[in-house]
DNA sequence: AGCACGCCGACT
DNA sequence: GTCGGCGTGCTC
């Protein structure tokens, strides 16, 4: 072949395109699909990185246009031919460029590969002087001081290849203090396997060996189908997960297992790893690019076969993939909030039709869409519908409006505060749910009732007790509290709302001998704080652990035998179509948090809303019945999976050059529409329509086929680009998005 | 995205 | 007569 195909690493519609080098004889024999390559670019010939996608012997382009790769940095592949085609389905699916998404699946630490580099020492006497005496002599020191005069922190690794110089050069300009050579330090922690127990197999129940059968089966059919694995809190997934993963390793095949980042806890690792010691790797947020890296490779070497992470780990570079597990399934963190925007539940699809693995979901609470796709049989459904050896806890719902009524204002009801005052007698453990942070919802005055406001963003401030503060929830900045209102001056200015501070310091008053843990955004800052709070909880070293979401999920903790949802109304009232499913979810994830030993567990939920059908169908542990009640909304509204939405954005500082765009882009799609006949909504304003200063506007565009949307979508959007001058505005464009803003 | 080219106004 | 503003258009 005479051409290399080549995408470069810029990121713009312009050049998102093939490029056809020539490759020199000298690297002839080493270059191979999936390599990253230097080449010349653009009227300047400045180098850049490009990444060899293919090779042709014809193009369009004159022979005498056609330039030479300049070099090759790696002595390995970084993506093989099954990556291209993920990254040209992604490009497609998720509206991006091909270059944006191929670095999206290779490790970062890639660009940067080594730690070593060098710029000019500008601290040294007569430098410039120094620097024309060398220049002159062009020899390969002149062209490593060109090339650090145009840029800055070219690693060494870099120069080498770009100017195809040895180190000596660079060494002799080190030594006379022209350049200076810094390294950048690059930590890496590998798992101690040493320090876990090996584990066996546990035996397997009757449905746990049932759906482990069912699934063993698909996996020897070869059968293309994802299986949902639909097992309540508790019912033992993960063992059924571990038992399928070593009949993967028997066939010489590997997996890949994904977990939420905050189900990322030490108790999951050490599942992993105690069964299967040095043929796991796991990769979690905390990791650095290089720690990350190592694993990459690792993967790619098949020095591993088990890999455990959150979504990015669905990118690991198994050569005999045989099995990919989401977890938790129902989890909105699977879904990549900025550009590409992928579905890590698609890309997973696509890899296993690509690779031929299995493909297996799981969830206590499967996601509407999921569990809709086993209906209408695209998926298979495979289910646990018992706690290993436990009964399921009971759940109790709290009228709080009754409670109003017979005149309690507190934050407890009557029948959460005597549970809890009971197992506190008991000495055992209890967990208290509210899925907001913070002390109080917000500050207002009660004579003239101003709010107390951020500046950048138009939301109310948060209090927080412990820093006596107020915090912008969005762009975290804080304020004083004022004594007096700024509006009128009274003095009546007052918290309102409950924040899981507020429950810490309310606890605290009426249990005055129990021992408080509070897990939040706000105590879980620092490193390993997350897993430290969990540990001394797990040890009993307190009584009652309050927090937001982050404690609904995975924890399994033998003495904690009652649960508290301080207010379910939360999640209810968000405005979102997908609030009730949100709801049920969050609610059976906290409810399954007690009693998971020998102690009947008891779930108290307040509520305002008691006969919600998403709080009914939580306390009955019915997410059939909760489905078919959901799936009927969604048809009668045309909400998702029975449509698409796709949610516009415009963004900027100036509002009238926001308001200008996004209303000639409305008018562009009401045109259009004519013939297309989608649901479009008007311009909005987003919820928080203020955010750091910059004006947000909305439009949201409901239809049931997803391609023709898209190309809707993104045709009226180059029209807009085209008319308008949309440079310092930010278009926000999202497919079926977690949250409406 | 960058970078060069190019076509107008201000200044040595 | 030259320097420099950034609008336009191209990149194998």
């Amino acid at each position: 072949m005479k051409y290399a195909e080549i995408i470069t690493d810029i990121t713009n519609e312009n050049v998102d395109k093939i490029f056809h080098y020539a490759i020199p004889d000298n690297i002839k024999s080493k270059i191979c699909i999936g390599m990253r390559v230097f080449v010349p670019f653009g009227k300047g010939n400045r180098i850049r990185e490009g990444y060899i996608i293919g090779f042709t012997h014809k193009t369009d382009i004159e022979e005498k246009y056609i330039k030479n790769i300049y070099s090759l940095p790696d002595e390995y592949y970084v993506f093989n031919s099954n990556m291209i085609e993920l990254a040209k389905f992604m490009a497609d699916k998720y509206y991006c460029s091909l270059s944006e998404c191929l670095q999206c699946i290779m490790p970062k630490i890639i660009k940067d590969k080594t730690n070593k580099y060098a710029n000019i020492n500008y601290e040294t006497q007569n430098i410039n002087d120094k620097i024309n005496t060398i220049l002159k002599k062009n020899n390969a020191q002149s062209k490593v001081l060109n090339l650090l005069l145009k840029n800055d922190n070219v690693s060494i690794y870099e120069i080498k290849n770009i100017l195809g110089v040895s180190l000596s050069p660079i060494q002799t300009l080190e030594k006379n203090n022209i350049i200076k050579i810094t390294t950048k330090q690059i930590k890496r922690d590998a798992i101690n396997v040493d320090k876990y127990n090996k584990t066996n197999h546990l035996k397997l129940n009757f449905e746990q060996t049932n759906a482990f059968n069912f699934i063993k089966q698909k996996i020897e059919e070869k059968s293309n189908k994802p299986i949902l694995l639909h097992g309540v809190t508790g019912s033992g997934k993960t063992e059924v997960y571990l038992q399928l993963i070593d009949e993967v390793l028997k066939k010489g095949k590997q997996a890949i297992v994904l977990v939420p980042e905050i189900s990322l806890t030490p108790q999951t690792v050490e599942r992993f790893i105690g069964r299967f010691g040095k043929k796991v790797s796991v990769t979690h947020s905390k990791l650095s690019n290089g720690e990350r890296f190592d694993q990459w490779k690792k993967a790619k070497n098949g020095e591993i076969d088990i890999m455990v992470g959150a979504r990015s780990a669905i990118f690991t570079p198994f050569e005999k993939l045989g099995i990919i597990i989401i977890d938790e399934e129902h989890e909105a963190t699977y879904k990549s909030e900025s550009s590409p925007k992928y579905d890590t539940k698609e890309i997973a699809e696509k890899i296993c039709n690509l690779t031929g693995a299995t493909l297996v979901l799981g969830s206590a609470t499967p996601s509407i869409d999921t569990y809709y796709k086993t209906q209408i049989n695209k998926y298979d459904l495979v289910y646990i519908n018992n706690r290993i050896n436990k009964s399921m806890p009971e759940i109790n719902i709290v009228d709080m409006r009754k409670e109003l009524d017979e005149g309690n204002m507190s934050i407890f009801s009557k029948p959460l505060f005597k549970a809890i005052k009971e197992n506190l007698e008991n000495n055992m453990q209890t967990i208290l749910f509210l899925n907001r942070r913070g002390h109080s919802t917000f500050v207002s005055c009660r004579k003239c009732g101003y709010v107390m406001e951020c500046k950048n963003c138009n939301v109310s401030y948060t209090y927080h007790l412990k820093e006596h503060k107020l915090i912008c929830h969005y762009c975290n900045s804080t304020e004083n509290v004022p004594n007096v209102c700024p509006s009128c001056n009274s003095k009546y200015i007052k918290y309102f709302g409950v924040g899981t501070q507020k429950i810490e310091e309310q606890i605290k008053k009426y249990f005055k001998n129990a021992r408080v843990m509070r897990m939040d955004m706000d105590t879980t800052s620092k490193k390993n704080s997350h897993q430290n709070i969990l540990e001394d909880f797990k040890n009993h070293k307190a009584d009652i652990l309050i927090g937001t979401q982050m404690i609904a999920k995975g924890l399994d903790f033998p003495k904690v035998s009652l649960v508290g949802v301080i207010a379910s109304d939360i999640t209810l009232n968000t405005g979102d179509y997908k609030s009730a499913e949100n709801t049920f979810q969050i609610l059976t994830q906290v409810a399954g948090r007690a009693g998971r030993a020998d102690v009947k567990g008891k779930v108290f939920i307040q509520t305002y809303n008691p006969e919600h059908y998403s709080i009914k169908f939580a306390k009955d542990n019915d997410y059939k019945g909760f489905y078919e009640k959901e799936i009927l909304e969604r048809k009668i509204m045309l909400y998702p999976p029975f449509s698409n939405i796709f949610f516009i954005m415009i963004c900027g500082e100036n509002e009238n050059m926001v308001i200008n765009a996004i209303n000639f882009l409305h008018k562009v799609m009401m045109y259009y529409n004519q013939k297309t006949n989608f649901y479009i909504s008007d311009v909005a304003k987003a919820y928080v329509y203020k955010v750091n200063k910059q004006y947000r506007y909305k439009i949201i565009i409901k239809a049931e086929e997803e391609i023709r949307l898209k190309n809707f979508v993104l045709y009226c959007v180059s029209v807009l680009k085209n008319k308008i001058d949309v440079n310092k505005l930010n278009i926000i464009l999202t497919l079926n998005p977690n949250y409406i803003q």
